[in-house]
DNA sequence: TTTCTTATATGATAATTATCATAGGTAGTT
DNA sequence: AACTACCTATGATAATTATCATATAAGAAA
């Protein structure tokens, strides 16, 4: 079991489009939501099925996944604490695109459709919030397009590394650590982020490992050089 | 020169956000905007400028893209008449993370920012209209991404043919006529849009015409067996 | 039309990446 | 602790795709 959180004293709330909710609303919000607890693996929402609702994360990290014709899994994102999952598909007035998936133990937030969009009516910097929030989405979405399109694995992996590092590092930094290490994905999760088949992204860790790019123990992945790292990923600053 | 478009007669206003303004404000959204003719070839704002307002494409063929550090063009996408360009950047506050270039001779109408925020305010059913126009296109670019990630370059060339008719279908179905024609194209703006060599695209157009899926008549393509490309694609329905 | 430039086409070859096979580790479970 | 299942690792090989070279064709301009 677990205690589910309560919305008024929500540090994840007020990271998101709720934070503009006042008194009461934060009540009907804490009312109507429903809290489940995803263990590592369980599915949230499956791809083709239709939106009832809008998710939060309050806890842990979800993979967002499409499956291709062949059973290939291609992860499109990984969905950090705080943020709304299936905005797109119920805005949008769409069937989900995608699958979602917890990678680790994750506390997940449900709010019915109807609430949902009456705040967002009542709120309009609710909705503002959205577009900014959709804004984010859709950059990121297409500079990962961009990378998929014209850079090669090698530098698609290291761009992954560093991208990992920065959206983990809040786990870290809440411990006043200094470790860069990657350790919720799978070496076939990791291919599957970046488009490539799971062996490719082993030999090339090894590569970077050998470079002395990169610590390797066991699942886990130590980031050691980062400037480094970000000239193999291509990434000028 | 051209004639510059009127906002109230604007078939192209109607299908954009801009659809739920009324009187006065479609009087102020008209005497504001500025219309530029962009010919084939020419920049309508570059990648990594500021944005200062957004533009609405009425008439011809605009592309979006990115360049990678060897130079290398990528297309995230192709915007149609009657589609804003330029929101994302204007709503996350963020500068512009693509280039934007006409493929066809094109009319784009500029507004202002304050303008635009004014009317998004103004009007909470406009902010919705964005939010579904942002949401619309994430589903592209997700579904773009998992193509360059999952399918190899010959499916993702029957995929980006049957996507271009799709969205080039109005333009012939005007003049009613039942052609399926691509030709606001080079081979390479092709091989951009797919993310893979000119020479590759070329070679596969060879193949798909020697199987008779498509025929050639310069740089036209026309599709001749809907059917069968779809299979090639991989495409469910 | 003729010329000039640019795009398309095709072959040869190299580089990248995927697939198949198999061995060795790791972590979870009884 | 020992068993089991799965994940990581590495080699060998095949398939895909890119690059370079060069020929041909198409379209733009004089």
């Amino acid at each position: 079991m677990f205690k589910k959180p309560e919305c008024d004293d929500c540090l994840t709330r007020t990271k998101s489009c709720f934070v503009h909710l006042v008194n009461e609303d934060i009540i009907e919000l804490n009312e109507n939501k429903v809290c489940t607890l995803y263990k590592k693996g369980q599915n949230i929402f499956y791809e083709g099925s239709k939106p009832t609702g809008i998710f939060c994360l309050n806890k842990g990290k979800i993979k967002i996944t499409k499956i291709g014709i062949d059973g290939k899994e291609h992860i499109v994102r990984i969905v950090m604490v705080g943020d709304l999952i299936g905005v797109r598909a119920l805005i949008g007035g769409r069937n989900y695109a995608s699958s979602s998936t917890a990678i680790e133990d994750s506390i997940v937030c449900y709010l019915n459709k109807h609430t949902f969009l009456k705040f967002i009516i009542k709120y309009p910097k609710m909705a503002h919030s959205l577009m900014t929030f959709l804004s984010h989405l859709l950059e990121e979405s297409d500079y990962k397009m961009g990378s998929l399109a014209l850079k090669p694995v090698r530098e698609r992996l290291a761009e992954s590394l560093l991208y990992l590092n920065n959206k983990f590092k809040p786990d870290f930094d809440l411990q006043n650590q200094n470790i860069h290490q990657i350790n919720s994905l799978s070496r076939e999760e990791l291919a599957n982020l970046i488009g490539t088949a799971t062996e490719t992204v082993i030999r090339l860790l090894s590569e970077f490992k050998k470079d002395k790019l990169i610590a390797i123990k066991g699942r886990k992945i130590f980031l050691l050089d980062i400037p480094k790292l970000k000239k193999v990923a291509n990434i000028i600053e």
